[in-house]
DNA sequence: AGTTTGGTTCTTTTAATTCAGAACCAAAAG
DNA sequence: CTTTTGGTTCTGAATTAAAAGAACCAAACT
């Protein structure tokens, strides 16, 4: 069981509705909210368990679907049985990149959609056709931007 | 009543999905799917209710919600009783806009929990900041893309 | 071999969304 | 003033999502 202090627990829960607001299921964003606050940063699954007083279940379940999505990562210690959960910090840039993907993939299906129209309608038409020049555009910058971050931090680096 | 090919049906189909799994209501994703295909671009509430074949009142609370958050707007024609809706294509950008920089928001969280965080876990705080600082470039950047865009636009319309 | 630990998986319960149907209402038309 | 039109609002009912609880299981420990 992990003590928290008053304003710990006031973060996770800030934490936490600003995540199910996003879609995110309540278990998930707890467990990833308490992640973060935790002054230790590798937790047990009863410790997480515990701590938020839950079932087993959703915790293995929440656990499972966010180490698929490389929102937490799972580590053994030799001659330890239990498993440590830590919160993928590093992988925040690289989800963050899938996200904005899946979002402007809607692209596709909007020049399908434009392609499907009838060309009677010239001024929605081109207002279609400048939604995806907009979208289009974005992805190209969204690459470059990224880029620029490697860039910045390979440079640090050194 | 609209009568819609197969492919605008399809369409209609596989817009609503992406859209629902995007976290929005099956009847207001639909709503817009058929006002993005439909060749006519304005449509009565009747006319959408019969072509989807739904209820008065889930096409009531869905335009309505649809039209507070900017994706459609409600025209009305002098002398013509009814109400017509229209996709707001104008306004995608801005939606989208709107959408990354609540995303972003989640900045603002990230800092208070670094504040709080004890200072015995140097490497994950440093992680932390890392994350922190990744966010607020994109934040910095993406200004700058929509503002490059705007001026794109602008210089077009000369 | 038997027991404990550290979970997983399946089933049931609970809670939250979403939709339909009916009652309702204001503005316009007759 | 009555009726019709074009919706809105208020119940439920049905579906869906999330969590709990119990049964289960494999690896390690005794």
């Amino acid at each position: 069981m992990i003590e928290l202090s008053t304003e710990q627990l006031e973060i996770i829960q800030k934490m936490s509705v600003f995540q199910v607001r996003a879609g995110m299921p309540p278990t998930e964003a707890r467990i990833l909210a308490l992640l973060l606050v935790s002054d230790r940063t590798e937790l047990t699954f009863d410790e997480i368990r515990e701590t938020l007083s839950t079932s087993k279940s959703a915790v293995s379940t929440a656990l499972n679907t966010l180490v698929l999505r490389n929102k937490v990562e799972s580590i053994t210690i030799p001659g330890d049985r239990k498993r440590y959960f830590k919160h993928q910090l590093k992988n925040w840039n690289a989800n963050a990149k899938d996200g904005l993907e899946k979002l402007l993939s809607v692209n596709q299906l909007l020049k399908e959609i434009l392609a499907v129209r009838t060309s009677e309608t010239q001024d929605f038409n081109q207002d279609m056709r400048n939604v995806i020049a907009f979208i289009d555009f974005m992805q190209v910058e969204l690459v470059q931007v990224f880029e620029k971050w490697n860039n910045l931090q390979n440079k640090e680096n050194n």
